[in-house]
DNA sequence: AAAGATTTTGAAAGCGCTTTCAATTATTAA
DNA sequence: TTAATAATTGAAAGCGCTTTCAAAATCTTT
């Protein structure tokens, strides 16, 4: 059924029942109120092809993800938060996955030229990411989830990644670790290098030397934890305590001090960055695990309610937050072993 | 830009224009590619909403998750897989997240009648789903990544649970293994009720009581799997072996067999059923873990390939595919203890 | 070279909405 | 009561494509 039925049906114009639907104040509350009733018995819904045609909007928005591995766990939980607020202003997510940067940026055209969506998500940007200036000359609305270097202002939501480190290093050398080993993502990635500075910030503070080899980069993957842990408790002088960028390298991590017949909390301390996944739990390890912690269904439920605001067309002012990170204090952190 | 300037830059008419980008055999090959060029270099994508409205189709598909807390692990591995092979043929993703059994019935009206969609694929299938006939009768075409019962025939890919299960028992049984447990998920799930029915089939067969304290249900995380394993161990006399539905709930499983002291493939045999995850490996446990693997990866793009099939319009023949699962031995299963 | 067959191109209608501008109806003020 | 004002409704154009049907251009054949 297609609107000009469904308004015949109701002895009532087109524009008129356009206009009730879509919540225009100029028609009378009782017709509206007919309107709404009879769309919703006849389950008329406005053929949304036709919308977008006519208003030049969408109603949907755009995440792209480079090869199909780039969806990964940390993905899932942020386009929970999303989609959950998206979907209260009926705005719908569109997914592409690319292979490389090159397909990223020709798919960001696509979907700007064909008005496929409004607006596009951003993630996981370099420290200089060349997608903010690409999409700003393009007039294409973005939020970027993370932060980066930019000569203009842009929206988007990041967590103290350097003040997150800085604090969970700080407290190791508090308990008198000297050594500690750094489990970090991919140097290029931004977070990894705000984390990095961050770590170093607190070894120049407090006049501590940092050992090149405890520092490990890698993907946030249970292997790569357990890799370069082993790595780091094979060195002569293996390092005391340990900082994992997730909860899957410190999965691997774990598992690794464990095999060499070592005691978590006790001959090395570990902290690791959470998320906050709805199936590990840092309250539930053996033992339970300290972490920094910053929801990542939150950021994006927040990074949906933005997009709602800039989608709503008022001229907001540019987002820019950045999210403070908990330390929680477990058991896998206590002081540096006396031996030591 | 649109097609009217574009091809009138072009010294054509609209409808060559769209013809020759459309890929209709009718214009001559040196129009085509002078039109096709002109398009790569002016950046002229046809407007989507324009393309909907004259088509009637959305070049788009749907996938809906009941809270967004069903968007787990599993879930990215097999959009991964999925999106890469709809964006061949420039097929996008639409996401939803709902709250609850009837706004998802409810969401699948609006795709259908706003035509935002061209078809839906469904997951996590109950035994009796009554989202099949309801789509069936709305005439969204879909696919079920998994299996359900039904009077009309339908199309989805499976994998063979039930043999993966009796496979795996049939394994521990081998190695004398009689007191087994097993950590399964929702029993009113349909893929948990098949690996149920291939549990019990083996112990019928081989003439052995199953306790029925030696079953659990739930949610696959880290959480669970470490309960009820506790739980199993706790018992009077507890199981020699267990088999866990997910890598997930096996991480949880051999954290809480370590916590008792025991050791894995000695004590306790365990195997998991794997989704194979890029950031979860098995082959990496310690020990390494014995597996039931089947890529869910693979099978969200095998789903993609009968999409396009079926979005192309020949009219194809129900797909029904149920997929082989491997079993994979590893160190973590182990004959029987002697004094058990 | 002309007629017919074939290939290639174009004009215009239509897809289902929104929105401008005009018309009608209800309300208020004089 | 009537004129002026405000509230409510409707006619029709237009959004940017596809596609039908007709026309023009090209190629074959005799």
């Amino acid at each position: 059924m297609n609107l000009k039925e469904f308004s015949r049906k109701l002895g009532l114009s087109q524009t008129t029942v356009s206009r009730a639907l879509s919540g225009y104040p100029e028609v009378k509350a009782e017709t509206r109120e007919r309107v709404t009733e009879a769309a919703l018995k006849h389950g008329y819904h406005p053929n949304r092809a036709a919308i977008g045609l006519a208003t030049g909007r969408a109603g949907a928005i755009g995440i792209v993800f480079r090869g199909g591995s780039e969806f990964g766990p940390h993905t899932s939980e942020f386009m929970g938060g999303l989609g959950t607020q998206l979907e209260q202003d009926g705005i719908d997510m569109l997914l592409s996955t690319v292979d490389g940067r090159e397909a990223e940026i020709q798919t960001y055209r696509r979907l700007a030229a064909s008005k496929r969506v409004d607006a596009v998500i951003l993630h996981s940007p370099t420290a200089e990411d060349d997608r903010i200036p690409f999409l700003m000359q393009l007039g294409l609305p973005f939020i970027l989830h993370g932060r980066t270097k930019s000569s203009q202002p842009y929206h988007f939501l990041d967590i103290d990644n350097y003040g997150a480190i800085h604090r969970a290093t700080s407290y190791l050398a508090d308990l008198g670790h000297k050594r500690i080993a750094f489990i970090n993502g991919f140097p290029e990635r931004s977070f990894a290098e705000h984390r990095d500075q961050g770590f170093r910030q607190v070894h120049e503070e407090r006049s501590l030397l940092i050992d090149e080899a405890f520092l490990g980069n890698g993907e946030f993957t249970d292997e790569m934890g357990f890799r370069l842990m082993n790595g780091f408790l094979a060195l002569p002088t293996r390092p005391t305590a340990v900082i994992a960028g997730s909860m899957m390298s410190a999965l691997g991590a774990m598992r690794a001090v464990r095999t060499a017949g070592l005691k978590l909390g006790k001959d090395v301390s570990l902290i690791a960055h959470d998320d906050v996944f709805s199936y590990i739990n840092a309250d539930n390890m053996v033992p339970t695990l300290s972490t920094t912690r910053s929801s990542i269904r939150a950021a994006g439920g927040r990074i949906g309610e933005m997009m709602l605001q800039i989608l709503s067309g008022k001229d907001v002012a540019k987002f820019e937050e950045v999210w403070p990170v908990e330390l929680v204090i477990r058991e896998s952190t206590g002081p540096v072993p006396v031996n030591s």
